[in-house]
DNA sequence: CCTGCCTGTCTCGTTTATTGAGACAATTTA
DNA sequence: TAAATTGTCTCAATAAACGAGACAGGCAGG
């Protein structure tokens, strides 16, 4: 049950930013000392690499910097973020309208992930990193999530164990979090007063699929001097059209696994 | 002692590399079809990149693209672009001045690999790609390494088994090509006369470490219409500047693991 | 409404690749 | 010359990957 993922994969990939992030080529025993493993299991990994073509030794042969595949790697990666393009843009769009720090949040396992965000240029941020994870029962986004979501999916995640205290507003009272879900789910605006960071206000409004289910978020968040838990639902009806901007650039074909995952966690009717 | 190699980090970076070339975010079937793996072991690799960060599903949640941590790995690769920009960058004066493709290549085993290239305008080329392995006995490059290497290198490596035929100009005989690289020995100019490709001419120089060994070479090939072995071995000087400047940008701190390289070869004296 | 097909997900006994301490060789440093 | 450092290799123990098969929704057609 420990956190502590240990995957080959995942060692190789993290050799590789290793690589990538150094200021100047590692030779084998700084890369030794970053990964934390022994010599010769570092030292099959950096071959294996260079047999691959994803690293390469420095002429002198004894440091190691990015191979020609990683580099295509990159310039592919690279040309997706392109194709994110549209959907950055909109939240671009929003983040100037309104002047706060907007984001896109999903469901990931019975956690808030955030997949984008534009910061606002106000010196006083609250800075969350994307692809970070982050609770649902105290915070906007994932209120909204249990709100919306279909079936009584609420139901399942909201055992007590699950609802840790962040500050002294979190609510962590089952019975008090359902009013509080019954409550979003006529609004259909989440919000976030300084319930999970002290200090931040923030508001969410959904992104929904074709089908009608709420796929992603659209969510503002901000210190609560600058933008009190008022000011951020008054922000709502400007969320709420980028939201269905996003909405459109989605041209599904026509689905949703989003139900399925939804069951994945137990939730049986 | 079949070449197939299976490694779980390959296929892991194999997976990376399908869907950052895609066009499209491709669903699971599409990587099982592209990937060749039962659909399971497909899905617990997809299941693992998404989980360390490194793809993310569609919001529509069928489909997988790049993450966030792949975009980032993807930055830092681009900025090590930059690192290695100067070695280009003489790499292409070197070409703009002669006009033709120039390259540099290592040592890698018992096989020369292509390291840099950058190619000159002409329409008809010569294409190999970088990071690709070629034989020593019958390219410029590969004679120059044999020439120049310490201690009775091309002894260990000049086993007839090791001389392939790939024109009919190649060099086969171990007696032969032993006489052609004491005379390489000499000019210190490594040439291939058609003797790799049919048409294609080539030159090499040694760039040379701080200890006075060779430790990589700069090369230009063309097709012999153009680029007569006489031209080529002309452009000699030009190359050796190059060379020369790559050498400078080595600035080692002292050292060369390319002798251990060689050992492990099996020179024994 | 049901029926059949497809897709994504999970389980678990088997198998295979990974692991890493230790030995060694070459190089650098003192 | 000797000592310390660095890169490389071997091999038996081990842990991880494997993948056939089962399963649950979603979707299409009747």
């Amino acid at each position: 049950m420990s956190t502590e993922t240990t995957s080959v994969s995942e060692r190789a990939l993290l050799l590789l930013e290793i690589i990538a992030k150094a200021q100047e080529p590692p030779t084998l025993n700084e890369l030794v000392a970053q990964l934390q493993l022994p010599k010769a299991t570092t030292h099959r990994f950096i071959v294996l690499l260079e047999q691959l073509g994803f690293a390469q030794r420095t002429l002198d042969g004894r440091r190691y910097e990015i191979g020609h595949r990683l580099t295509t790697l990159a310039i592919d990666a690279m040309r997706h973020s392109f194709q994110l393009a549209p959907r950055r843009a909109i939240l671009s769009a929003l983040v100037s309208e309104i002047g706060e720090t907007c984001n896109i949040t999903m469901l990931e396992g019975d956690h808030l992930i955030y997949l984008d965000r534009v910061e606002s240029d106000w010196p006083l941020q609250i800075r969350l990193k994307i692809g970070s994870r982050v609770p649902l029962h105290c915070t906007a986004s994932g209120k909204l999530f249990l709100a919306l979501a279909p079936q009584s999916l609420s139901g399942a995640l909201l055992t007590p164990h699950a609802m840790e205290k962040h500050t002294p507003r979190t609510i962590t009272s089952p019975d008090a979090l359902k009013k509080e879900i019954e409550k979003i789910r006529k609004t259909r605006i989440g919000t976030d007063n300084e319930e999970f960071i002290d200090g931040m206000t923030a508001a969410a409004v959904p992104v929904m699929d074709q089908k009608g289910r709420i796929c992603a978020t659209v969510a503002v968040h901000g210190p609560s001097g600058r933008l009190p838990l008022a000011r951020a639902i008054a922000l709502a009806p400007a969320l709420k059209k980028a939201a269905d901007a996003i909405e459109q650039t989605l041209h599904l074909t026509g689905d949703s696994r989003q139900s399925a995952r939804f069951n994945a966690l137990g939730v049986t009717a």
